[in-house]
RNA sequence: CGGGGCGUAGCUCAGCUUGGUAGAGCGCACGGUUCGGGUCCGUGAGGCCGGAGGUUCAAAUCCUCUCGCCCCGACCA
């Protein structure tokens, strides 16, 4: 039972200078959430009904999934991290505090130290396993850059389970029963999405697959094969294409000089060869090391594949200075032959076969032609490295792959016992054994995923919710509030609707019509009942629906039974 | 962290180059008008020009520092 005018709703016409996407211009124009710093959102009382709507779907599907939830603090011991190995892996997107005892804590990023911490210290036996626990809990990340509002917010309400198990068998059907809940959950909120093959990053872990909603917006790549296979960029692999010239005879290795040609295309045209004949070099910084990594010109390195390959906690590419300190050559013109030792090399396949190759002489304005490996230099250690590209050949079946983007709004991982061991999670199994917990992990960003359903539920009016995520399912308008007998028909299904539980805003504000059915399509509940002077003349009031704008016009007396109905053939369960 | 940009009314922005009494539109208040797609007209309130320091007779404007925000890149579930 609510009233716009007693309600909680400042609807704009402008656009926030900082809103980029169109779920965030329309989150902060429809009243939804309002900023009070860098990625960190209120969620007004209209947005927050959406969100809490989301958070029940996803209660309802981890309960059926058989997850037991609970809630774990978001401010935590450093001293878990520590023990964990993240207090230094994590980075600054940590956000650190020192309590007045000048005790370290942070703020939680994600629970993993916490439920392994609080598990540790409960189960004893691999008959009180499996279990799954999860939360609903708001994060902190100290993001780089915050932006796309609640799409990459620093503060965020995530779901996270996470899963403990005595065998690989009680993994794998967590994550199963996991991967069936999230679809569930993704198909209640009518959305379209794909799941893909991930990296696992920070969290670690053996095996994962990430949720993307389909979004040209969206902040991560996915390639993509008819044939079922799908991966985030991060994580594709494609087969090779074959190299160019594999059959050719050794040509004789000659320095030749490239003046200013510091780039492939560039050094590639100078030379007239194709770049695919040309190795890239590039000098990459890791918290141990330098790299020199290669790859063939024409193609990418796939930096998540290369720090994987290194077992690196960080990776950069070296700034100009060490380049040219390492090379002995300005930026462009390093090559694989007389690098310094402290030089580690590491090359992608795509480089393997190539005969008589062109590559920088780390020498100024110089480049090396007719190089080959064995003779002018060992082949390097040699890893998948590459950044696939649209049309690259699909590693299961072959077809070009296509590369579109995406939000992730869910990830699981296989966890292992990556933290069952540093953190000593153990039981005991049947045989007495003590064995460390396999644990999994399963993260579903609430809030983003309500800014996903909105980037792809929307026309240039609005929202356009889809019936499970509004914040309410029924409008009620009144064009002339003045009007007593406007007042006396809206009040009373307004009364009746709010009997049988449904959800329904009010608005009776007394404004123009065309300011009311802007909101109404700003806001963009689901079912509209307009209750104006036309219509009421004839004894009716007017139905619509936001998607499609259908109206209808139903005599007063039907009204409530025409609301039913609609909202049941949308899926809702209506009372009886 | 590197590169670029912006902080002036609640919001979106002019004014700054060339220093001289603070502006517009929207929103808000009041009066009239209108009343099924952000009516129209009038009146009014509202600003320490992000903060500190400096130059100057005089600073929103020039200089220095600082804080915050935004964009691109690198980073990340």
């Amino acid at each position: 039972m609510t009233r716009w005018s007693e309600f909680y709703v400042h609807t704009t016409r402008e656009v926030p200078s900082d809103a980029e996407v169109i779920s965030h211009q329309l989150m902060v124009r429809a009243g939804l959430i309002k900023k009070l710093a860098a990625g960190i959102y209120t969620y007004l009382p209209l947005g927050w009904r959406s969100v809490a709507k989301m958070a029940a779907i996803v209660r309802r599907e981890m309960d059926a999934a058989g997850a037991v939830e609970l809630s774990m603090p978001a401010i935590q011991p450093a001293e878990l991290w520590q023990e964990s190995g993240r207090w230094q892996r994590y980075g600054k997107e940590l956000l650190r505090m020192r309590d007045r005892h000048d005790r370290e804590f942070c703020f939680g990023p994600t629970h993993e130290e916490v439920v392994t911490d609080l598990v540790r210290r409960d189960v004893r036996s691999y008959r009180q396993l499996p279990f799954n626990l999860y939360q609903i809990q708001t994060k902190f990340r100290d993001e780089i850059r915050p932006r796309f509002g609640l799409m990459r917010g620093r503060e965020f309400l995530m779901k996270d389970a996470y899963s403990f198990g005595a065998t690989e068998a009680q993994l794998d059907e967590a994550y199963e029963a996991m991967r069936r809940a999230y679809c569930a959950i993704f198909a209640a909120c009518k959305l379209e999405y794909t799941m893909v093959e991930a990296d696992t990053g920070t969290i670690g872990g053996s095996s994962s697959h990430e949720f993307m909603v389909v979004a040209q917006t969206g902040e991560s790549a996915v390639v993509s094969c008819p044939c079922g296979y799908g991966a985030n960029v991060e994580k594709a692999e494609s087969r090779l294409a074959p190299a160019v010239a594999a059959e050719e005879a050794p040509e004789e290795r000659r320095a030749v000089p490239t003046p200013g040609k510091s780039s492939v295309p560039d050094v590639a045209a100078f030379l007239g060869v194709p770049p695919e004949r040309v190795v890239k070099t590039l000098i990459y910084e890791t918290e141990k090391e330098f790299v020199a990594a290669l790859v063939r010109g024409d193609r990418e390195i796939n930096e998540v594949k290369l720090q994987n390959a290194l077992a690196a906690d960080h990776l950069a590419l070296a700034s100009e200075e060490k380049v040219e300190r390492l090379t002995g050559a300005a930026l462009g013109f390093a090559g694989p032959i007389g690098l310094p030792a402290e030089l580690r090399l590491i090359a992608d396949e795509s480089v393997r076969e190539l005969r008589n190759f062109v590559c920088g002489a780390n020498e100024a304005d110089t480049h090396l032609v007719g190089v080959n490996w064995g003779r002018d230099l060992p082949l390097p250690p040699v890893a998948d490295l590459l950044l696939v590209a649209a049309g690259d050949p699909c590693p299961r079946c072959g077809a070009p792959l296509q590369l579109s983007r995406g939000i992730e709004v869910g990830h699981i991982f296989k966890l292992g016992t990556k933290y069952s061991e540093a953190m000593r999670c153990h039981f005991t199994d049947e045989t007495g054994a003590e064995r460390p917990m396999i644990m999994g992990c399963y993260g579903l960003g609430i809030g983003r995923t309500v800014a996903a359903a909105i980037e792809q539920n929307h026309d240039a009016d609005g929202i356009v919710w889809p019936l499970p995520l509004a914040p309410f399912e029924v409008l009620l308008v009144t064009l002339n509030a003045a009007d007593e007998e406007t007042r006396r028909v809206a009040d009373e299904l307004h009364a009746r609707l709010g009997a049988l539980g449904i959800e329904v805003l009010y608005d009776d504000r007394d404004e123009r019509p065309g300011v009311k059915f802007k909101d109404a399509d700003l806001v963009g509940i689901p079912l509209r009942v307009v209750v104006g002077g036309k219509s009421l003349a004839a004894g009716q009031v007017e139905i619509s629906h936001r998607r499609d704008r259908a109206k209808e016009a139903v005599p007063v007396a039907e009204g409530l039974q025409s609301i039913l109905a609609r909202l049941a053939a949308e899926g809702r369960k209506t009372p009886a």
